[in-house]
DNA sequence: ATATGATACGTTATAATATTACATTAATAA
DNA sequence: TTATTAATGTAATATTATAACGTATCATAT
């Protein structure tokens, strides 16, 4: 099992995350003969901000202020999908939004669990879960292609904050 | 486990689907006091057309013939709303669009498998998987609350249809 | 039956998300 | 250089979803 739940829900040093991941992007760039644009670039790391997700038009707003010029949505998605294609970032369906990967090397399929309270979203990648998955569309002969898991609840920090403290 | 896999994939007494699904839905709102208007029941119908989602505006046009006359986009997401609170439709985040619950009395999670060629979705309410996924959250503090679990491929039909027939 | 409040619906406008098409510029290859 | 491909600029438009507010319908109590 591999997941960053523990950097995502805890403090943490998060210039640490933003140069690996960088560091990451362009290995694999440079591995894919794929280009690393100023753009893109850009993007990257409006993601990497914090573990949460942004939407398009909020990557546009940021973008467009920090470019200090307008900022068309297609530019956008354009770079966006740049890095969904190297798996450097991946889409939440169900937030119509993206999030950086914390391990694009790593061959993976993704189980996020998103709070509903802050936002953050950690990434689990499962065997197990992986392997039960492929099981039961094994059995129902589906073939499987590719899964959107996102689970929705309180992360560690916002469970206690609504605990009830009466017991101190 | 329960599924309609079977049922999805392969020629079937479809009325049958229609007939359980619309008395399901009607012992439903007996049971919570919700009204099944004439709009609600025909989203639904609509919506047991097949076992295809359909989204927001597919209803608005097809309601809009069967009742030869203009429907809103309101008309329609207060509809699947209404369904939606009461368990008789869900909604495929990947797809921004609408499918009918083959099981809405039982209690369960979700797992859909979408066929990315023909369009068709199987439910599947899987308690080992949905153990596991509260394993995990529960290994992490994360409160689960809901899901959406969302698999890609080929449904049987259509993993034959693509196969390699030269071995015959 | 009639008044009351709650629910559902009609209607219009608008917000939010995503794609298309085509012109222009920049990078790479021949 | 020139040809070719890849990336970006720009404008328009498509798709999905919500908001606001008035009207009609239904349930219930008097
Ligand atoms: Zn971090
Ligand atoms: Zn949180
Ligand atoms: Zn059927
Ligand atoms: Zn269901």
């Amino acid at each position: 099992m591999l997941t960053n739940s523990r950097l995502v829900h805890q403090f943490h040093d998060h210039d640490r995350c933003i140069n690996a991941a960088l560091a990451s992007a362009y290995s694999l760039c440079a591995e894919k003969n794929a280009r690393m644009t100023a753009i893109r670039e850009s993007v990257l790391r409006l993601l990497w901000q914090s573990h949460q997700p942004l939407g398009a038009y909020q990557l546009q707003d940021q973008l467009s202020r920090l470019l200090n010029k307008p900022v068309a949505p297609a530019t956008i998605y354009r770079a966006v999908d740049f890095l969904l294609g190297l798996g450097l970032i991946h889409r939440i369906a169900s937030l119509n939004a993206f999030i950086s990967c914390p391990f694009p090397n790593s061959e993976h399929s993704n189980l996020f669990m998103i709070c509903t309270d802050c936002g953050s979203v950690a990434e689990v990648a499962h065997n197990t879960v992986n392997g039960l998955l492929q099981t039961i569309c094994d059995k129902a002969n589906f073939t499987l292609q590719s899964q959107s898991l996102e689970l929705f609840g309180q992360c560690p920090q916002c469970s206690s904050d609504g605990e009830d403290s009466s017991h101190g």
